[in-house]
DNA sequence: GGTTGGCAAATGAGCCGCCATTCATTACAG
DNA sequence: CTGTAATGAATGGCGGCTCATTTGCCAACC
């Protein structure tokens, strides 16, 4: 039914998973076409069957694993209401997509924020949803007296987000693995305990 | 003396003024140097009298805004020594860099993380020394007591610069301002003090 | 079973445009 | 006149994408 060239086809994965590769070690604009066709196995030319261009490719790429990551949040959201236990299970979430996908997070680190403007522009939406659904958590903690009504929700999630992932692109970039459970737990601590000894 | 083609040179920051702009709007990779000359006023040609290569004059521009920057806050920190203000002193330098020269700002967040091979290398090397000079901050601080000691500086560290970027990164892209002063003064106070409202 | 025709999938050489860099030439100052 | 600075057309290589061709498969028919 699908077109034999529809996700489901074992050489679009394939595919997917060889740009995703090819692109982390070398970057978007110094991946080849034919590299990524290589190292997936098939023809340069095969590669246009499955998709519209080399754009094409890597935006699927990233809008599968955005789509994953917000899919886990919200089933788990059904069952887990604390606005604590929330933001820690989306910090802990986070930090583990590098043991989930090492390549992947590389990509995401190093070419998401990029300047092309394809690029920029639809992955920023996926950011903006990210700290909206983060905003929402702070808002509803602020509501129940969990947490302070005198900062911003949207300066603290945008804190909250570039920490964890500050934090992803240092273990990216100098090859340390670190425990993400553990980690984002001493995150959310510091959130919401701070560093200082006494209250000011 | 110098090299007429040196640094005091005026077409010497033409072109790197140039070069900031071209590549903020576009991206390095999507930025002829030919589109750079024209900016610049001069002709192609001219760039290689003035720089060794394209790489090389991404490379400068960048250089030099570190170079300013951690002038300042050695500077600063002759006459500053209290670990609070001078975090948040970094905050704001930090932050208000927006204002100070927007181009270089988005050229920071959107070049600078790429996976270019040349392009990550050598900014990695500023990245690095950033995190240093809020670490030695933070231990001083845990050392006079007045940070908690059970968290670990360097993820603190990496906490708050991921913060400071981020934010930077969010007004980049919405093409949004904020007042440095205030906005860095907020996240000192949630970085010290947390978002919670009991200390567990 | 063997042959054939037809179709979808896959191939990869080649086209074409782009762009970093060079260098023979020109402009200009002193 | 001479040396220095500037020029910009030309070169060479690269790489995204196309498309004429091949491959592999299956059903129909002898």
């Amino acid at each position: 039914m699908s077109p034999s060239t529809g996700p489901g086809n074992e050489k679009y994965q394939r595919i997917l998973d060889a740009a995703v590769e090819v692109i982390a070690e070398n970057g978007y604009f110094n991946s080849p076409v034919s590299a990524i066709a290589a190292r997936a196995g098939v023809a340069d030319g095969t590669i246009y069957l499955y998709f519209k261009s080399k754009d094409d490719v890597l935006r699927t790429a990233i809008d599968n694993t955005f789509g994953r990551f917000y899919r886990q949040v919200e089933e788990r959201f059904q069952t887990m209401h604390g606005p604590r236990e929330q933001l820690e299970y989306i910090a802990c979430l986070h930090l583990e997509s590098v043991s989930v996908n090492r390549n992947m997070a590389i990509l995401m680190q190093t070419e998401m924020r990029q300047s092309a403007r394809f690029i920029a522009e639809f992955s920023h939406h996926h950011l903006v949803r990210y700290i909206q659904v983060v905003r929402e958590v702070i808002r509803r903690g602020q509501q129940q007296g969990i947490f302070r009504q005198d900062v911003s929700d949207g300066v603290v999630a945008h804190c909250m987000f570039g920490a964890i992932d500050e934090l992803l692109s240092s273990a990216v970039f100098t090859n340390r693995d670190y425990d993400a459970k553990a980690t984002s737990a001493q995150v959310i601590d510091v959130l919401l305990n701070g560093i200082g000894t006494d209250r000011s």
